[in-house]
DNA sequence: ATAAATCTTAAATTTTTCTTAAAAACACAT
DNA sequence: ATGTGTTTTTAAGAAAAATTTAAGATTTAT
């Protein structure tokens, strides 16, 4: 695993700088921008492994430049640095989708802890995600990246985003259980009972157009997920 | 999935109190222990989810208990709360294996983002855990992931979360002991007189279905627990 | 700005699962 | 043999989860 790249984005010149230090001696890429404008080219210029963001910063501040990166990448972990320890400025993090929440003064040692504690996590959930797109369930061909589920090669029925990532979901673990927790925390991003409810609806609305193909079923495991079959004619 | 099991230790009856309510109120079954050898007690007792421990105690701290814990569990995630803010106390709660931790005064929704995400976090990384969920009992092929229970290759026989989860701790003792208090702290996470009746109902179940292969029986052993046999033909 | 598409919430119904109760059978120790 | 505690089984009721339809919001495209 090569050296993984940070986006640091702090306005103060003399912390920024010898943070930025300390973390390249740890043998991170540290990229320093001084401001949350300069911090939002950055971020589109380059890959990052991680964003450490201030909050408090003339022209834009952290959480904006936040939604900001979260509008292109819903993936890459972001830490807050705050000297506010305000309620309503640590939920606005974790709404934004925070990983996690320094007060200034914090610890370095600290702070190293959480971006390998948070890198290590990012890193074992993205070794599963791949980038299949093509899918064949019985009859049905189905491309997920152009929504296309096509019955016997006929005219395609067009499905909507959230039908296409569940149906994916689902046939990524063909004739196997695919949680319902994994299609919520991946595609919902939120597990709760409203989610929930919502994911139903889509499983019937996918089971509606499955129906074409009686080889093929949606079938619920009480308690812990779908299962998509291909039963043998 | 159930609801999750909490294990608070905070000798402070006012404080310990206020928040135990405040996490029941959000759907957590939390147990609340008034110091650390308390604690312990309580979680050799039962099966927890996640351990919020006060650091300052009297009998025992919280560092302490964090150890004798860690030293039967390596798993349970621990957040420690505390008034000290001391680089040394942060540093040596890491070091004992805590997933996060809290200054005191912390805002209580702040306490519930970490919960949920450090549980989800644990959940992720379980799912892996139980590896083993395809066994062979007699003429059985049993699959506890899918909860499938098919004789001779027939159409399976659907088994519920809890027959499944029973049938699987009897299988992996197959032929020897499975001790009663393990499938109870384990499955039903509570061991008392009615847990232990509904095991016994689902002894019964289960019973009912392997009675198609006779040479599989699940035998008592008086006051120790259960045994699949596989006799021979 | 309007319409179309998409997504969420609500609610009634059905299905599945779990617990409790209770009576009878059984095991063990004295 | 007798008493005590444990196990077995069936059945009923309570609780939880899933299903489906429809209506209300929100987002996206025109």
């Amino acid at each position: 695993m090569g050296t993984r790249k940070i986006l640091l984005v702090e306005d103060d010149p003399n912390f920024g700088t010898v943070l930025k230090d300390y973390l390249a001696l740890n043998d991170y890429n540290v990229t320093h921008a001084k401001d949350g404008i300069e911090g939002l080219i950055m971020f589109k210029n380059s890959e990052y492994d991680l964003c450490i963001l201030d909050v408090m910063m003339p022209r834009k501040d952290g959480f904006s430049l936040a939604e900001d990166i979260r509008s292109t990448n819903k993936e890459v972990p972001i830490i807050f640095l705050t000297a506010k320890t305000l309620k309503e400025d640590v939920l606005k993090g974790y709404q934004v989708g925070a990983d996690d929440y320094l007060n200034k003064p914090f610890d370095s040692e600290v702070l190293l802890h959480k971006i390998k504690a948070i890198l290590q996590r990012k890193e074992t959930e993205k070794s599963k995600d791949d980038d299949q797109f093509e899918f064949t369930i019985g009859k049905f061909a189905f491309n997920s990246k152009l929504r296309h589920l096509s019955f016997n090669g006929d005219d395609p029925q067009k499905l909507s985003p959230k039908e296409s990532k569940l149906l994916r979901m689902l046939a990524i673990h063909k004739n196997d259980l695919m949680p319902r927790e994994l299609a919520l925390t991946k595609i919902w991003r939120d597990d709760n009972y409203f989610t929930s409810r919502s994911m139903d609806v889509y499983i019937a609305k996918l089971r509606k157009y499955l129906k074409l193909d009686e080889q093929v079923e949606i079938l619920n495991i009480h308690g812990e997920g779908f299962r998509l079959i291909e039963n043998e004619a």
